[in-house]
DNA sequence: CAGGGACTTCAATATAAAATGAAATGCGTC
DNA sequence: GACGCATTTCATTTTATATTGAAGTCCCTG
């Protein structure tokens, strides 16, 4: 929640083979994820991804960070989906190695795109049948009650327009 | 996570007494808070109040929304820490009256100031102590890995800059 | 300054979310 | 076209988070 941020933590990270970087990207991004509501292993891979110098397969993602193959499996499905890790062709390789696309503003331009805004359309609707609801409201409440649904619709319709232009000052 | 939209949802709240307007608005900031990484109860209070054209007691809170008593009183306190909800006086009443700060710039700027800022200023050291740790590198990865991590001091100094002014946009 | 609401805390409980790993699926190779 | 490694899926278990309500604290009021 509104955490007073926890309590003198002294790493997170439990895999081994970790060097200092390493371990500090890791629960930089681990904290960074959790922000957005994802959870822990995502902003582990995408941490150790971020600095590590050459693509990384899932088992290296797996022994590295002590995290199981589903967990691997999935945060990398969930970043990818979201752009911020691609999967890299390797000569002669069977398996899939991936890095962290260093573009942060594409990752963020498509969590808007998809998260929030989506959102903000389901917002809208509700507001729409807020205002169509208000004539079965008592006169005496009725004036207040569109004035605050209105302050509402200001405020969507500010973020529908805004967002966008705010993610591009970003970018 | 980044959840496909909950299946069909059809009316989260379960508090009585709730009209077509109130019901709207108290999903729609269950959601909202939730994006925010707040519980559903947090959402409930705020949602009920928004819409409220007059102030409303703890005790209205508990028996509308139908949640605990602790749960109404956290609430209310989380939510007043971060501006979005006052109380004010009612004259000739012995118990507090709440309503919601429909200012909902101030909100987020008191979100940015107490929960990202500070977030990035950790970020900030700890990739100083990356960069530190740079020189225990092989030469072989240094180079890399030096570009990953300016990479992201470019994008921290960019968030640590540009975040207040966004938010000016959206006020 | 005692009694009694009104509010806050917090240990226990209930609920929700994430991690695990075995089983299913896909896919390339021989 | 069957074998085997790589990956995905998903029921189960584990862990984390939110809610409850009884016990404690704080005032106001008489």
């Amino acid at each position: 929640m509104l955490s007073e941020s926890r309590p003198a933590e002294q790493s997170i990270v439990k895999g081994g083979h970790l060097g200092p970087i390493e371990r500090e990207a890791i629960e930089m991004f681990i904290n960074f994820f959790r922000l957005l509501g994802l959870p822990k292993s995502i902003g582990e891979i995408y941490g150790l991804l971020f600095v590590s110098p050459h693509p990384l397969t899932m088992d290296d993602l797996m022994t590295r960070l002590d995290i199981s193959l589903g967990a691997a499996s999935q945060g990398l499905k969930t970043l990818r989906s979201v752009g911020a890790v691609k999967a890299v062709y390797s000569p002669g390789e069977r398996r899939d190695h991936f890095v962290a696309d260093l573009e942060l503003s594409r990752f963020a331009a498509s969590f808007i795109k998809e998260q929030i805004l989506p959102k903000l359309e389901v917002a809208s609707s509700r507001v729409e049948r807020m205002e169509a609801a208000l004539a079965e409201l008592p006169e005496a409440e009725r004036r207040e009650t569109r004035a605050r649904i209105n302050e509402l619709s200001r405020w969507l319709n500010r973020g529908r327009t805004m967002l966008p232009v705010a993610l591009k000052l970003l970018a």
